[in-house]
RNA sequence: GGCGACGUGGCGGAGUGGCUACGCAGCGGCCUGCAAAGCCGUCUACACCGGUUCGAUUCCGGUCGUCGCCUCCA
């Protein structure tokens, strides 16, 4: 088992993973707000904390993984109402296609992946006892965090208060705000006469605000101070910093010991995103590339930095994921020779340095290099599975199917006609199986059929 | 204005105080009827200006540029 060595966000640092729990390690990671369907750059978190759990996994951990999903919300509520529906039935909808996107990714589903709505009563529970210890307070229905109450507030983002831009905007005379402080946030939203969904709460009727929702669910699955919680780098601040502020106040006590942030996927060129609605969902990418392309093009650069979302880069993705595949082709089943043991051992140190998949990636090549140049036997694949079962990427190493009789009948009578050295028919023959969407290819002795 | 991150070869993208990252593309070669796939070789960079150092792409300072957050966006 190593120890993993993870950059926190609050600290600043690398940190070692020291688990709550000995051999133990929870993970938070938000996810998405379902008012639409995801876009690419939803789908990096999901894939990074994923697959970070798959790797502390491989190492011997006791990995329990909970991701989110925020049905309430302001954004839910403008969209069905735009599209004159049911805000609940746009929420219960766009989480089914929530799960199906991710399920394409290939990479199975978090441990726990706990709904706000059916977190309500906890919620309640969690702002009441705010209330009790005088850092919230009422205001004709709402309920808000007193900011000022959390002599810590602004630690996770680094930010303190006097530098803080309001963020108010102008003040409007005709709606003055409720808040004490400008700083404060909303735990719970009293109902307005055109949201649809609403729960009763002690203060009256309404729905959570957006961060109270995260420490409660957290703490239902994971406790106060568990291992690690993460999202995307967008949210330090202000969601991370108002969970932990509502922790401390309510419990006494830090909601996570490390917090870790990916960093945005970026639409530039071509694809330039105008609106929010102009970006590149994941069932589109998925359905252009393929899941191991995706998982592939997510991974080709470090968590922490920004990725550029391009046609060219998902291309590129699909050449790397193929030149793997072509391996794993050479390879035999069983176990892989000795002297590749240290590449083995280098690819995951690189994922236990702060999860570094490109520098794994490199490991991973070097690996491929090495095992199938210079030696004529077929070395057993079993680190090439290990390493790519981590990534996510073991299907790489599936059978490839089997052509249908047509396709072998062609491939056979163009064996027939090089021969007989008819070259004119055999690449004729090539192109009709090409038509049908296999590739051949001449190999020691015969040839070899694979889907295109 | 505040906080934070980043500028690496044609492209993507790690990393390090001195030793080939890696992949894609290109080029040369091997193999092949021709291909495809593969293998071998090759192109070898760290925005700019100072400083520290025997030595800096890597540390420090400055300049220019890019980006994220500071409005319930992963």
């Amino acid at each position: 088992m190593r120890e993993a060595l993870l950059h926190d966000t609050l600290s600043g640092k690398l940190m070692p993973l020291r688990p709550r729990d000995p051999g133990r390690v929870g993970i938070y990671a938000c996810g998405p707000t379902v008012y639409s369907r995801i876009h690419i750059g939803n789908a990096r978190p999901f894939v990074v904390f994923s697959l970070l759990a798959r790797f502390l996994e491989h190492e011997g951990y006791e990995v329990s993984l909970v991701v989110n999903i925020t049905d309430v919300n302001d954004k839910i509520y403008d969209a069905a109402r735009a599209q004159g529906r049911a805000s609940g039935e746009l929420a219960l909808e766009m989480t089914e296609l929530y799960l199906a996107d991710t399920d394409a990714l290939g990479l199975g589903r978090p441990d726990h992946e706990p709904l706000a709505s059916q977190t309500i009563g906890p919620i309640i529970e969690y702002i009441q006892t705010l209330i009790d210890r005088g850092h919230a307070y009422t205001a004709e229905g709402d309920v808000y965090f007193r900011v000022r109450s959390d002599e810590r507030y602004g630690i996770l983002s680094h930010r303190q208060l006097e530098n803080m831009d309001q963020g108010e905007g102008a003040p409007d005379p005709a709606h003055p705000s409720r808040k004490e402080d400008p700083l404060d946030f909303a735990l719970w939203k009293g109902r307005k006469a055109d949201e649809d969904t609403w729960w009763d709460a002690p203060w009256g009727e309404g729905r959570p605000g957006w961060h109270i929702e995260c420490s409660a669910m957290a703490e239902q699955f994971l406790g106060v101070g568990f291992d690690i919680h993460g999202g995307g780098s967008d949210l330090v601040f202000p969601h991370h910093e108002n969970e932990a502020a509502q922790t401390r106040a309510a419990r006494g006590g830090e909601l996570a010991r490390l917090w870790m942030h990916n960093g945005m996927i970026q639409f530039t060129g071509e694809k330039m995103a105008k609106s929010v609605g102009n970006v590149a969902s994941l069932h589109e990418v998925l359905a252009e590339h393929g899941a191991e392309a995706v998982v592939m093009y997510l991974i080709s650069g470090h968590y922490r930095q920004p990725l550029a979302f391009s046609q060219a880069a998902l291309e590129q993705a699909r050449a790397n994921v193929s030149r793997i595949r072509e391996a794993g082709r050479r390879l035999s089943p069983g176990e892989s020779p000795g002297e590749l043991d240290g590449l083995r051992a280098r690819f995951f140190d690189a994922l236990a340095h702060d999860f570094n998949t490109p520098e794994a990636l490199a490991v991973l090549n070097e690996w491929i290099r090495r095992a199938t140049s210079s030696s004529t036997v077929s070395p057993g694949d079993s680190h090439l599975r290990e390493m790519l079962g981590v990534l996510g990427l073991q299907t790489l190493l599936a059978e490839t199917a089997q052509a249908p009789a047509e396709v072998r009948d062609l491939a056979e009578r163009r064996e027939q006609a090089r021969g007989a050295r008819d070259f004119a028919a055999a690449d004729e023959l090539r192109a009709e199986i090409a038509q049908k969407g296999w590739e051949i290819r001449d190999v020691a002795g015969g040839f070899e059929l694979l889907p295109r």
